[in-house]
DNA sequence: TGGAGGATGTAGCCAAGGCTACATTTGAGA
DNA sequence: TCTCAAATGTAGCCTTGGCTACATCCTCCA
């Protein structure tokens, strides 16, 4: 066999992986993503919290997320150092208008990738699960996508006799 | 208007989310899938250069994942402890079986989350940016249900005279 | 109107995952 | 063979997000 340069272990993806440094901008764009998941998952908590029970109080916040409270009174006060929320010792959290604007897009977001997860056939509690963690990298493209099939599979199921 | 108890605010999603027991499982599931996730990236990555270029630097995966080197080998570090990888000061990176075996499955489901991504409409450049976060919070059930997807999909395409 | 107990705050610890700056080693080519 | 540039290693810094232990505050009820 002749020489062929340096393609000798078979490359396996031919037309699979990025570019390099298109990869590298995949890799920045990730871990960006996973510095604002866990304010995401806060704000809409304490949206949740106010819009059932009228406040959001640390203790609460601690046993739905299961962390101590000591944890969530220092990302307390971390979203409160980056303007999501506001609050005064010894009260309840409360949502600044950014941090409400997340909240609303976030539990959007959510409840959309759960409805996405259960139209192609997941189970309810691995629909629940997974959402938790792929909602903070859904982009506004791939969710419109999501949107796009729950209404294909939503109309097809009713097209043919509920 | 009468006393309702404490409905005063519209609870908003009526059948939405889950009970707060299971959400706290739901965060848990989460947080243990956030610390895997730079293991399973670096071990795809290490087998990718190993694949393509004979061996794995700490300088190609720096230069791939847009870190510096200083991270690389204190994360490679802790790799070796955690039994994924092999290295002798000054030479390059390899995989043990467990962390090839890990390599080996992260590799497929973030291809198979690729072309989920692609076969649902999702633009390339977004697909691969979104897979690169979302492929680490996609359990095995909902990684078969895209798998389901994408079959349909593209043998609906092939039916209609590609 | 006290207390007691629950909620909040504080201190200090830890590991992960980033960084810069500097030191050391390697190896390819002149 | 020697040198020097590139690769690797080390030190030390930082932030985040966990934890436990203890201190303080508030509030509700006896
Ligand atoms: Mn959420
Ligand atoms: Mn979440
Ligand atoms: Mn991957
Ligand atoms: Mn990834």
């Amino acid at each position: 066999m002749i020489e062929m340069g340096e393609t000798e272990a078979e490359p396996h993806q031919l037309g699979g992986m990025p570019a390099p440094d298109q990869q590298v901008e995949n890799f920045r764009h990730t871990r960006r993503a996973r510095r604002t998941e866990i304010a995401e998952d806060y704000v809409e908590l304490i949206a949740d919290l106010i819009d059932s029970g009228g406040e959001a109080r640390a203790v609460d916040i601690a046993r739905r997320l299961g962390v101590s409270h000591a944890t969530v009174i220092k990302t307390v006060g971390r979203l409160q150092r980056d303007g999501l929320v506001v609050t005064k010792p010894y009260r309840a959290i409360f949502l600044t208008d950014e941090g409400r604007r997340i909240a609303i897009w976030s539990r959007q977001r959510h409840e959309l990738v759960v409805k996405f997860l259960l139209a192609i056939g997941v189970s309810k509690e691995v629909a629940y699960a997974d959402a938790e963690g792929i909602e903070h990298h859904v982009s506004a493209e791939t969710l419109a996508a999501f949107e796009r099939v729950v209404g294909e599979i939503n109309g097809r199921r009713s097209a043919s006799g509920h």
